[in-house]
DNA sequence: ATAATAAAGGTCAGAAAAGGTCAAAGGAGG
DNA sequence: CCTCCTTTGACCTTTTCTGACCTTTATTAT
């Protein structure tokens, strides 16, 4: 496993037993024996609002970085869900929002990897680039829709 | 025995003891000596999903490719579906092979829901009606393959 | 008070480390 | 010779990681 998930894992742990949790970047760096600014590149490839965490932050002295989870109920989540989709969406985000679903218990982890696999990059190859966004956006809001009919 | 099927024979019996299997495309190339792509050209043609296999892959710094093999029962039945799609396919026999894996108990209802909700004219409208099918089987296959994947 | 200094954290470009694609060359068999 | 399968190489995309440089906040010296 790679430098960026040892760190996710370790906060992730963390936020387990505390549902906020306050860190020094510095401290977090030296303990991974990695640059500081790495810890930059795992909050925001993997604490990003889309996955459900708000990260807050104060520089200077006595400065720190503070990683909160947020969650809704479900039925509110799929619905917050579909109005941020808007007309169009790329596949990264939209994996993150299924995340995000998921970890609230909106979705299963099966509809969401169902999910992820039809607005896959892979799924839509041969889909003018220009159109791909708008298209993948319209097959979300179908599933999503389903989804919350079935619930 | 050419080198794709040396390659090919490697995996197998590699898969024989365990039912997953992670590789370096980089070092199994070596290992091989020949050029990386030649993993690639090994693992379409004889490790599809058709032939009962799932590949996934992950790229960048500690980047993967992950081997499995299905077997026998429910997520063969989704396999072989894959199979029957073909390069194109219509939402009324999309919706029949949904109907028939349902039936088998190879998917469940709200999954069934979800993929014809993907595949839907309303999510593909919009879609150039001579390349709305051919879009739908790709949808449906990568749908089918997330849903083997499950479990 | 003010100015300098120290102590955080933020940004961004770029290198490095994977894997992916595709067209074209090579070979084996009919 | 012709066709199909193999193999390669050039080029591309994605993901991770670092280092140089910047901004903000607190503390300390004048």
């Amino acid at each position: 496993m790679g430098l960026t998930d040892l760190v996710a894992q370790f906060i992730r742990s963390a936020l387990e037993s505390d549902q906020s949790l306050e860190l020094r970047r510095g401290e977090l760096a030296e303990r991974f024996g990695c640059a500081p600014s790495q810890i930059n590149y795992v909050l925001s490839t993997r604490f990003s609002p889309e996955q459900g965490y708000i990260v807050e932050s104060r520089r200077g002295g006595g400065g720190y970085i503070r990683i909160r989870r947020v969650e809704a109920g479900p039925r509110l989540m799929l619905m917050h869900a579909l109005a941020s989709v808007g007309s169009s969406i790329d596949a990264a985000s939209a994996a993150a929002v299924l995340t995000n679903l998921d970890a609230a218990g909106a979705i299963t982890p099966a509809e969401g990897r169902l999910m992820a696999a039809a607005m896959s990059e892979r799924a839509l190859a041969g889909v003018p680039a220009e159109r791909k966004g708008a298209l993948r956006a319209e097959i979300f809001k179908q599933m999503l829709l389903a989804c919350a009919d079935a619930g």
